[in-house]
Formats: C-alpha cells, sequence, structure tokens
RNA sequence: GGGCUCUUAGCUCAGUUGGUUAGAGCGCUACCUUGACAUGGUAGAGGUCAUAGGUUCGAGUCCUAUAGAGCCCA
C-alpha cells in the first residue's frame, strides 16, 4: 500500500465509489418474504427543475433513513422519480418555441406534446443526475415519471373509480384563472401578497331619482360586468333604496339594488357592486339571489374578460379587446370625467398570484372538474389525529387540522395541453336528452351510449399535475394492479419534505391511500382492514426551509441560491450532506452560506488523517514482520487482551454512541444525531484514543501487544466509520476499504450496522478517565496560563486524599508524559510543599508543578486568584441554596445532598487555593 | 383578523420531562510546523439566556403580557 495523501480527495472518492454501488446494485431492492421492508418514496422532482439547497437537505436525509435501516437489515427501498409539472414544463417549452417565432396553437396538439416530450428525454434528468451527485441510494432500476404508462393508468382509474362514487363532478363556477398561462389553478396555488392600492368610490345613478348610489371598490373596471349594487339587509341607511334599480354608467344597463347578510357595512360606504363573473364573493351572492324569486334576469353573470383577461364583447364597443389594468385607467377616467368618480382612498390588501409565473389571478367563471373533498379529507384527518400517521415535528398537526376542517372542493382541470387528458368523452350529437352526461371511460368509447352516435369528442383539458402525484406512494409500485411490490412494500415508512406542500401533496396522499389501498391484499394475502395498511406512510418529516445568511428564502430572483453542484466541487458530497444536517435542526430554518461547510470538509479531512494515522501504523508494524500478513486480513474483531484505560473508555464511549445514535434516528432527531457522531469521533476517538494508543504503539511494548492495540483501534475506527457511513457514504467507503483486504463484491454500505453492546459501558471507567483527563487539563492550563513553552518538560507532584487517585495516576504515568508532557510524577507523601511550585487543585486534591526559575510568580497569583475568585462565587451560590430552610425542606433529598457534596468540594477547593496563594 | 414558531457568546446555533459552574462550530487572542491532520493541536477571552411580571424551595426551561423577527390560514 503506497501512503494515503495528506488530505482527503473528495472528487476522486465520489467518482470511485458511486459508480462501484450501482454496478454491484447494492441500492436495488427486491420482494424477500423473509426480510422486514423498510421504503421511502422520493418527494418526486419537477423535471425542470435543478438541485437546490432545499433538495440536498431533503434527499439527504432520506438517504440517512435508508442507509441506516439498509445496513440494519432491512429491505431498504428508495423509490426514486419524477413529475411532469403541467403548467412548468409546457411553459419551458412555450418559451423554447417562442424563440423560433412559433406557438403552441400553430404547431397542434400533437405535435407540440411531441415537442415536450422530446424535451423532457433530454432535459428532464437533469435533477436525477445530479441527486446522484450527492451520493443518493436510490432504486434507480425502479425509477418513475408521472407520465409512465402505469402511472397514467393510475391517473385514469382512479378519476373513474371518484366519479362513479360521485366524488368528481364538472360545473361552472368561479376558479382561479392565470390569464397568462390560460388556466385554472387550484385554491392552494395562488399566493397571497399584501399590495398597496386604492379604493374608488363611485356614483351609480338611482332610477327615477335624483340621488346616487355610492359603492367603493378596487376593480372599478369590472363595474362593466355588474349585475347588482347591494347592501346589508341591517343597514337602516339605505332601507328606502332595496327594491329600486340604478343606471348602471359607461353601459346602457339597468340593474337592481339587493341585499345580501354578507355585505360588510363598515366598508366603503356600505354599499357594494356585485360582478358575479369575476368576484368570488359575489357569484356566490348572485347564486343566492337567483335560488330566490325571479330576479335570474338580472343576476345571470356577465363574463367581460377573454382568457387573457382582456375585455369582450359584453362591454361597450370602446372598451373591448383592452387588458384589465387598461380598461380600468379607461373606466376611471370615464367616470371622472362624468363627474361620477367620488374620491380615491389608499387601501391595501391581499392580491392573489399564480404560484407559477406571479401574474394577478382572476376570479373567472368556468366549466371545471373538481373532486368533493370532505368525504376524503374526514379519515385522512382520523390517521393522523389518532397518530397512525406521525408529524415530525408535531405542531404541523395542528396546521393539517386546521386545513382538513375546512377544506373546499379541488379543482384538478387545467386548460393546459401537458398533463394527463381527462378520461371524459362527450356525445357531439345531442341526439337525446341523457347524451349531455359525459362518458368516463379510459378508451375511446365506440359510441354514445345514449343514441349510438360514434361522434365523440374528448374533454380538451388535463388533470392538475398533483392529482398524479397523490397517488405517488402506491402508484409506483404498480397500482391499481394488485403486484407483489405493492403487497410487500406499502405501507411506506416515512415521508421526507418540505411543509409548504403539506395541503397540495401529503394530506391528499393520505386521502388517496385510505380510499383505494383497502382493496389491495397485505403481504400475506390477509385483507387490508385497517387504516393502518391502508395509509400511505408512518412518519411525516418535516423538513427546514434553507434561507440565505440575512433570513431571506432562496429564490432565482434574488440569485441568493448556491448551486449545490458548485458546493460538492469545491467541499465534497459528504462535506455538504454532513453540514446541511448538522445545521439544520427539525422544524428550524437554516441559515446557510457556503462557507460554512467547512465544518464538514474539516471532518471528512479529520476521519480521513485519523484513518492515515493507522495504517500508517500497521504498514510500520507489518513491515517489521516480513513475510507475515497477520494484520492485513485482520476481521475487525476485537480483543480482550491488553485492555487498558483508554481502551476500555473508548469502548463504553462507543457503545454508548451506537446505542444513543440509533435511538436518536428513531426519534427522527437527526441533527442531533450528527452531532454526538462528530463529538464522538473528533473529541473521544482523535483528540483522546488515538493520542493515547500512541504511547503503546512507540514505545517498547512487544511486537504482539503494538498489534493487538492496533488491531483493536483498527476494529473500534470500522464501527465508527459504519456509524457514520449514512451521514457520509464517500469518505467512509474509501477508507473502510483500505482497513482490510476487500472482497470484490463488499461495501461497507452493505456491511452490519453497528449494535451497541451495553456490557462495554463501564461508568466507573468513564469516571477514571474523566479524572486522568481533568488533571492532564489542569497541567495543561497550568502550562498555558503561565506560558511555559511546550517543549519544556515538567515535573508534577500528587497529593490526594483519597490514595486510589494517586494510584491511578502512577498507573497511567504514560499519559500524563505524553499528553502534558511531564517527565516526573511525585507523590507529596509526608513532605511540605514544593518551593516555586504552581499548584492546582483538581477533584479535592493538588497537583504541583515545580517551576523554579521559570515561574512567574505575578502570572501564577493572578491565576490562583481568578480561580479562588470563580470558587468562591461557588461557594456563595450553594451556601446561599442550603441556608434557604424551604428549599431543605421542599427539595429531594437527592438535590439537596447533590448540593451538600458541591459545597464541601468547592469549600475544599478554595482553602487549598488560598494556601497555595499565600505560599507563594 | 385567527393560528403557529422564534429571540441564548461578535456570527450561526445546541440546551431531552424545571435541579451540573449554560455548551458547540465559526470568528477573536496567545503559544505550537510535537513522527494522522495547520482543513491541525493546546490554552484563553467572550453570555444579567429579548423585556416585564407570575408560578415554584429553585426558571434559559412552565404561565401571562410587551417588543421584535418569521411562517401558515382568512
Amino acid at each position: 500500500m503506497s501512503e494515503l495523501p495528506k488530505a482527503y480527495n473528495p472528487k476522486e472518492a465520489e467518482e470511485k465509489w458511486y459508480p462501484f454501488w450501482e454496478q454491484h446494485k447494492f441500492f436495488h431492492a427486491e420482494i424477500k418474504p423473509g426480510k422486514v421492508p423498510y421504503t421511502i418514496v422520493i418527494p418526486p422532482p419537477n423535471i425542470t427543475g435543478i438541485l437546490t439547497m432545499g433538495h440536498v437537505l431533503n434527499n439527504t436525509i432520506q438517504d440517512v433513513f435508508i442507509r441506516w435501516k439498509r445496513m440494519q437489515g432491512f429491505e431498504s427501498l428508495w423509490m426514486p422519480g419524477t413529475d411532469h409539472a403541467g403548467i412548468a414544463t409546457q411553459n419551458v417549452v412555450e418559451k423554447s418555441l417562442a424563440k423560433e417565432g412559433k406557438n403552441r396553437h400553430n404547431l397542434g396538439r400533437e405535435q407540440f406534446l411531441e415537442r415536450v416530450w422530446n424535451w423532457k428525454e433530454q432535459y428532464g434528468g437533469t435533477i436525477i443526475k445530479q441527486l446522484k451527485k450527492l451520493g443518493t441510494s436510490c432504486d434507480w432500476e425502479r425509477e418513475r415519471f408521472t407520465m409512465d404508462e402505469g402511472l397514467s393508468d393510475a391517473v385514469q382509474e382512479i378519476f373513474i373509480r371518484l366519479y362513479n362514487k360521485g366524488l368528481i363532478y364538472r360545473g361552472k363556477y368561479i376558479v382561479n384563472w392565470c390569464p397568462k398561462d390560460h388556466t385554472a389553478i387550484s385554491d392552494d396555488e395562488v399566493n397571497f401578497t399584501e399590495q398597496n392600492d386604492h379604493l374608488w368610490y363611485i356614483k351609480y345613478p338611482i332610477k327615477d331619482l335624483n340621488e346616487y348610489a355610492v359603492v367603493a371598490t378596487t376593480r372599478p373596471e369590472t363595474m362593466l360586468g355588474d349585475t347588482a349594487v347591494a347592501v346589508n339587509p341591517k343597514d337602516e341607511r339605505y332601507k328606502n333604496l332595496v327594491g329600486r334599480s340604478v343606471l348602471l354608467p359607461l353601459t346602457d344597463r339597468e340593474i337592481p339594488i339587493i341585499t345580501d347578510d354578507i355585505i360588510d357595512m363598515s366598508f366603503g360606504t356600505g354599499m357594494v357592486k356585485v360582478t358575479p363573473a369575476h368576484d368570488p364573493n359575489d357569484y356566490w351572492i348572485g347564486e343566492r339571489h337567483n335560488a330566490g324569486v325571479g330576479q335570474r334576469h338580472f343576476m345571470s353573470p356577465i363574463n367581460i374578460f377573454d382568457i387573457s383577461a382582456k375585455t369582450n364583447d359584453n362591454v361597450p364597443i370602446k372598451y373591448r379587446g383592452l387588458d384589465r389594468f387598461e380598461v380600468r385607467k379607461q373606466v376611471i377616467k370615464d367616470l371622472d370625467e362624468l363627474g361620477l368618480l367620488v374620491k380615491i382612498e389608499p387601501y391595501t390588501h391581499n392580491v392573489g398570484r399564480c404560484y407559477r409565473c406571479d401574474t394577478i389571478i382572476e376570479p373567472y367563471l368556468s366549466d371545471q372538474w373538481f373532486v368533493k373533498m370532505k368525504p376524503l379529507a374526514e379519515p385522512a384527518l382520523k390517521v393522523v389525529l389518532n397518530g397512525e400517521i406521525k408529524f415530525h415535528p408535531d405542531r404541523w398537526t395542528k396546521v393539517y387540522e386546521h386545513w382538513m376542517t375546512n377544506i373546499r372542493d379541488w379543482c384538478i382541470s387545467r386548460q393546459l395541453w401537458w398533463g394527463h387528458r381527462i378520461p371524459v368523452w362527450y356525445c357531439e350529437q345531442l341526439n337525446r336528452i341523457d347524451c349531455k352526461q359525459p362518458i368516463v371511460s379510459k378508451e375511446k368509447p365506440d359510441k354514445c351510449p345514449h343514441c349510438a352516435s360514434t361522434d365523440l369528442r374528448q374533454d380538451e383539458d388535463v388533470l392538475d399535475t398533483w392529482f398524479s402525484s397523490w397517488l405517488w406512494p402506491f402508484s409506483t409500485l404498480g397500482w391499481h394492479k394488485e403486484t407483489p411490490e405493492l403487497r410487500y412494500f406499502y405501507p411506506t415508512d416515512a415521508l421526507v419534505t418540505a411543509p409548504d406542500i403539506i395541503f397540495f401533496w401529503v394530506a391528499r396522499m393520505i386521502m388517496a391511500g385510505l380510499e383505494v389501498m383497502g382493496d389491495i391484499p397485505n403481504q400475506d394475502g390477509s385483507p387490508r382492514l385497517k387504516d393502518s395498511q391502508k395509509i400511505p406512510f408512518k412518519d411525516v418529516y418535516f423538513t427546514s426551509l434553507i434561507r440565505d445568511m440575512k433570513g431571506r428564502k432562496m429564490s432565482k430572483s434574488l440569485g441568493n441560491s448556491p448551486d449545490p453542484l458548485d458546493v460538492i466541487a469545491e467541499y465534497g458530497a459528504d462535506a455538504l450532506r454532513f453540514t446541511i444536517l448538522y445545521l439544520a435542526p427539525l422544524g428550524q430554518d437554516v441559515l446557510y452560506s457556503n462557507e460554512k461547510c467547512e465544518l464538514g470538509r474539516n471532518f471528512a479531512n479529520k476521519i480521513w488523517n485519523a484513518g492515515r494515522f493507522l495504517l500508517m501504523n500497521k504498514e510500520q508494524l507489518e513491515a517489521a514482520k516480513p513475510g507475515e500478513l497477520k494484520l492485513k486480513n485482520q476481521n475487525a474483531k476485537l480483543s480482550e487482551l491488553h485492555l487498558d484505560l483508554a481502551d476500555r473508555w473508548i469502548l463504553s464511549r462507543l457503545n454508548s454512541t451506537i446505542g444513543d445514535l440509533n435511538d436518536l434516528l428513531t426519534k427522527f432527531e437527526i441533527n442531533q444525531a450528527t452531532k454526538i457522531l462528530y463529538d464522538f469521533i473528533w473529541h473521544d476517538f482523535c483528540d483522546w484514543y488515538v493520542e493515547m494508543i500512541k504511547g503503546r504503539l512507540y514505545g517498547d511494548e512487544s511486537q504482539e501487544t503494538k498489534e493487538i492495540v492496533l488491531n483493536r483501534s483498527i476494529a473500534i475506527f470500522d464501527r465508527s466509520l459504519k456509524l457514520l457511513h449514512p451521514f457520509m457514504p464517500f469518505v467512509t467507503e474509501e477508507l473502510w476499504q483500505y482497513l482490510a483486504i476487500r472482497n470484490a463484491d463488499e461495501s461497507i454500505m452493505v456491511s452490519d450496522f453497528p449494535v451497541s453492546d451495553i456490557k462495554r459501558i463501564d461508568r466507573l471507567t468513564e469516571l477514571e478517565m474523566t479524572f486522568v483527563q481533568n488533571v492532564i487539563n489542569s497541567i495543561r492550563n497550568v502550562r498555558g496560563e503561565l506560558s511555559v513553552p511546550p517543549s519544556k518538560e515538567i515535573e508534577m507532584i500528587v497529593c490526594f486524599a483519597d490514595k486510589s487517585k494517586e494510584e491511578i495516576i502512577g498507573k497511567y504515568r504514560s499519559y500524563f508524559q505524553r499528553l502534558a508532557r511531564v517527565t516526573k510524577i511525585g507523590t507529596l507523601g509526608n513532605s511540605s510543599k514544593p518551593k516555586f511550585s504552581a499548584s492546582t487543585v483538581v477533584e479535592g486534591g493538588e497537583v504541583f508543578i515545580p517551576l523554579e526559575g521559570l515561574i512567574d510568580i505575578k502570572a501564577e497569583r493572578d491565576r490562583i486568584q481568578k480561580e479562588i475568585d470563580h470558587v468562591r462565587s461557588m461557594v456563595d451560590m450553594t451556601e446561599k441554596k442550603l441556608t434557604n430552610e424551604k428549599f431543605r425542606n421542599k427539595a429531594p433529598k437527592e438535590v439537596v445532598d447533590k448540593e451538600i457534596e458541591k459545597l464541601d468540594n468547592f469549600k475544599v477547593t478554595l482553602v487549598k487555593l488560598e494556601i497555595n496563594l499565600k505560599a507563594l
């Protein structure tokens, strides 16, 4: 073996091991009846997307769980795939068409879709390639796409099932319309932003009276589509006007003054215009009114806009063909000239915008398809409230509950071409009255079931992208077919996702799973009866949001989103993974900048060098024994021979770390898990253990002893690498491969995850070690404070009432020699304290360091004084507590005893420090 | 308007059911190129835990209010 480079080279390891893992199919999961499955489905990234820091966090967390469980012996399936992203993808392709001077309409539907598919084949896999750079161990052989044949079939299937159950219906309603994308979007896809705007007060002349009705509105242009003026029935001011009509300015229409309970008397004048075609509230006013007596002709909504929110033929000629903001200007100008504009007030309100293109949403009356949500939401809420699905952090449960109890129907039709075409046909002949019924079918029916006409036309619209995503946990496993995969891997275990899609996606997957999975038998063939067998996952981990250092969301327009690929190139994938996990506590946003990845990079380098140290020593030992390969084939077994304090201690620490790590991961406290690994490897293993075995490796121990010590340290390191592997897959694989001669198909990623051996956890050893560390730290402190150069070797004289402590120091003198550069160790015995000595008090005993000629008396006085001040404040604090009668009476005995013991210790220390100060 | 979260060292953050002398990383200061690592080591400085009350023998931790930051819903 040639010597390892001084610094870890992430690029080399990444390029070597990812293909190795893939070639050996380590990511691939299969149905293994004897094994327990562990499944995660990836939140499918959008095919137009590129990897963001959010993806990095999200997917690293999933990879940690998947790799951890895989090593623990579960049949671990991470199901990957992508989402067709209707609007986003169509937009991208339309933009490229526009560059060629074309648009989708002159291309035609079929050719346009061909073009989108070509685009998808060429660019749609970008994000998947990027995910691989991160080291994600997805089962790529099972990769799915929401427009795959099987998944498309699942979409049609559920549409038909829900339609037949009466849970899907079609109707003309006010929806959120994007005038740019020319499609309806669902309520959840609208973002509200506060906007400084105006409130216009407009006079409508009242017929047969020399009076005016004054209405206040934020949208004066929609007056061209007004069908009424409304007041609150309780409003005394306008009682006498109800039932009269107004002459709608700028038009030749006459509209009634009506009442409705919804009218807020404090808004504006208390009198509002009613535009049923362009305001959701007004729409419902119209509906309520039409249910009453014969005013229907007044209240029929008048749609004044086309699909681009430009005025149509329903407005007077003068105003036709104008954009909604242009027509607003014109209307205001004309009203003003007519003297009908009373005043303009500044007004702040929330304006809805399209989540995709940020265009202001136009409430728009159109024919759309909807899913009835209440019947689906009820069971989906229950399984979360009763804990069959757990949210982490738990507070999202409340948010979920609120939304699920106030849920509204889901508009699922989109006026796009890219997506799953709605499986509905219409008879064009309409020979019979029933012919108006939609014909719901996956395939084009031969003829109209009512009139036998063959003149059938498919619904032009496609379905909301989420209408395929909500099936993801089971459509990817083959639903609606009863596949062995579905029976074995479903329900999945954890879902890891950002909280902003809790309604879009998480809630709907729960609904869908409960709705359809009852038909599929369990793995053993028994019927899937319980909710716990139908739910799509058991735990949902809501990740943090990654923000920049100023706390702003990462966004394209701000240019504050780092490209994870650049970060990987600079710091390494492991560094990025580890850093982001270390920084991202559950449920808390994280402020990120690239420099923070130094944490992970330095840690990877530290581990690398620990491995390098062990391997260099191994090579040296082997070199001393030509012809023998004893060390090379060691299989990481722990020897029971020559167990020193350091060995027993590190084994104790290792095993409690293993136990803690498994607990923390089980509780989804992944960020805490990274911290204990970091502390164990860096501080316990590198700072103390490695330093402590050096004495034995370089000392005059026998070759055999050295081999045992080194082999054991390699075995401990081997286990440490395994613990770390789910977090930092590359550097751990690279080192693990070096630790021993491996077979060609061996990998740390399919090795056994360490199990905590509680017999090794040894409280007494840890106490003993803590004592040794305390003494060493005290000596180092003295050296540092008194500026004793590191090269200067010193002597120490110890004095402990508890003689066993002196024995420990004697027994482990080599540690003090190496770690505190103490050459001679003596006990005070009956002799008097050495003169010209620095002194320190440790666990009730004293350590003297004779420094004749070296000691700076003043510095030592200051040092001891500082110590005295500190201990005295502790004595005061503890005394105060103990003289408090109430504390002594009410606090538990253990707490009081502990305080008493503390006080004694502080007092002993104080006295000793004071004597030593005087003696100087 | 309703709901939720946050405020701890110069910066970014830990702190598990109330009970160690409140911790880490970065940054800073001093020393050290000691046979794994300067992407390192050792030591040090630095905090009245946002503010005001309350509960309690005891509050960073629980309760209330206030201020500020942010998120979700309407």
